[in-house]
RNA sequence: GUGAUAGUAGUGUAACAGUCAGCACGCUGGUUUGUGGUACCAGCAGUAGGGGUUCAAAUCCUCUCUAUCACACCA
């Protein structure tokens, strides 16, 4: 009958609780809309895609830089484009204590451009190769995969106009997904000049103005406010009226159109695949030419696409020939991309869920366990001594027991557990506990971390 | 920004408006004092927040907050 202890005991806890309550409420704290933590349990994936990030960065020799979260207002306005929802919508805008119109930066390129032009670094030899990884700020509506803080890594190469450096940027954007084992899809297109790009929309609109009738009421807004993003409606009525379009790739001029032959010829070169979309357009006014946008690939088995809506794209990127002039520089042509990290971390998640892949876990060379408070002021010399020799031990000094901390031990799957009592303090030893078989064996101190590290190598070799 | 659905311990879930909101994982401790995996016992911890309807609210209404989905946009 031990449910007659919880009845005396609950409604008395509880009266006490609430008289409690309403002398001191505590308030909790709730996240802003949009805002996240990355959990420790996320810090495996995390950490492997910095680590990828930054060795395809050393590869492929880009540098890195730190620019500010808070720039001038207008560096953004004037890359991005006001009209943008980006800039017009979306942005943290607001007035410092001087009255200063300052913004969080919503992406990365025009930041990088400032420092590019304001450090004169086009009197280094070019082109100015760059990567970051930051948190970056929109005012969006939030759904899965999609906050109003959200990390971007990205890389830009300055002062190159020539089509390698474009395929180079997707060849990156290729191997970062390649090296962390997600099958991804990469859309291209060319959206040429502005010039082209103008002749273009009039085609465009002219087609959609004689077709009116069969158009959704957004695309019939579109026609009027951003005609290219007629291209992506999916409406099914508008489906038809999409497939006849003309495509930009027609209104292309000679040198445009070389340009995006060639990269293409780059990339079947590199094997790297692709989709041509020729509806792919994007949403900032800098982009020149190549654009391109990475998604999770449709895969039959697992179908791992449903980030946030069954079209979620994890980065993208293209040339932007014009921005560092617009932006106040000497001219210099310049190409990009950016990926979201947590899509990619939630849709590489979800592609290893799918196929029962685990991630590698951080393992422990080995426990160390104390008992009494001898040992346990001798234990963090020790772990601090076998640390410096590479070792790394796992403990816990708010377990006393020494089961509790077995069982800490086993469930970390430590291959080896360290025991140091009293005993062992007096003496000088200490016992190594093989903690797969149970055998012990008590040795001098000193001798540990030669023992440990003998037996940690034996056990790399079994393994093999 | 528009529309919709949802919110129960840390996690996953159960409860017709009606006993004390149940279960599992988890965490803490214990089953002789210094030995893990299994088992058993005990403990910890919850109705997102405010207002209302009712004799009675996790359950109905309402506002706020948040998440998710679709659209719009984007990473």
């Amino acid at each position: 009958m031990p449910k007659q202890k919880t009845k005396e005991k609950k409604p008395k806890r509880k009266a006490a609780a609430t008289a409690e309550a309403s002398d001191k409420k505590l308030k909790t704290y709730a996240l802003l809309r949009g805002m996240h933590d990355v959990l420790p349990r996320e810090e495996k994936h995390w950490k492997n895609l910095y680590h990828t990030a930054e060795n395809l960065a050393e590869h492929f020799q880009f540098s890195r830089i730190e620019t500010p979260l808070l720039e001038e207002a207008n560096l953004f306005i004037r890359s991005i484009g006001k009209g943008t929802d980006v800039v017009d919508k979306e942005m943290y805008v607001f007035e410092d204590r001087d009255g200063n119109k300052v913004a969080l930066r919503p992406e990365a390129t025009a930041s990088a451009v400032r420092a590019y032009i304001m450090h004169g670094m086009w009197n280094m030899s070019q082109p100015i190769k760059l990567w970051y990884w930051g948190s970056m700020f929109r005012y969006d509506r939030p759904q899965a995969g999609r906050y109003r803080q959200f990390n971007q890594v990205g890389y830009e190469t300055i002062g190159d106009a020539d089509p390698v450096a474009d395929a180079e940027l997707i060849l990156v954007a290729h191997n970062f997904y390649k090296d962390l084992g997600l099958p991804v899809e990469i859309h291209i297109n060319s959206i040429g000049t502005p010039e082209e790009r103008q002749r273009y929309k009039v085609a465009l609109v002219d087609y959609y103005r004689s077709k009116r009738s069969y158009l959704c009421d957004d695309c019939k807004q579109r026609l009027n406010k951003n005609p290219l993003r007629l291209l992506d409606c999916k409406q099914e009525r508008c489906q038809p009226v999409k497939e006849d379009a003309p495509q930009i790739i027609d209104w292309l001029e000679e040198e445009s159109k070389n340009h995006f032959m060639k990269v293409l010829e780059y990339l079947d070169e590199l094997a790297v695949p692709y989709v041509l979309k020729s509806t792919l357009v994007r949403g900032l006014d800098y982009y020149t030419r190549t654009v391109f946008e990475v998604y999770p690939a449709v895969t039959d088995a697992g179908a791992p696409t449903s980030v946030g809506g069954q079209q979620s794209a994890l980065g993208g990127g293209g040339r932007y020939d014009l921005l560092v002039e617009e932006m106040g520089g000497r001219p210099a042509p310049a190409a990009g991309f950016s990926l979201g990290i947590e899509r990619s971390v939630s849709a590489l998640k979800q592609y290893m869920d799918a196929n029962k892949i685990k991630p590698p876990v951080q393992k422990f060379d080995a426990y160390l366990a104390q008992l009494g408070d001898h040992a346990r002021r001798r234990a963090l010399k020790a772990i601090n001594e076998l640390r410096s020799s590479g070792l790394k031990i796992d403990y816990n000094f708010s377990k006393n027991s020494l089961k509790s901390q077995l069982e800490a031990a086993n469930s970390l799957q430590v291959p080896y557990a360290l025991i140091l009592g009293q005993k062992e303090v007096q003496d000088g030893t200490i016992i190594i506990r093989d903690m797969e078989s149970g055998v012990q064996e008590i040795v001098d101190q000193k001798k540990v971390e030669n023992l440990l590290k003998k037996k940690l190598s034996r056990f790399d070799d079994d393994k093999k």
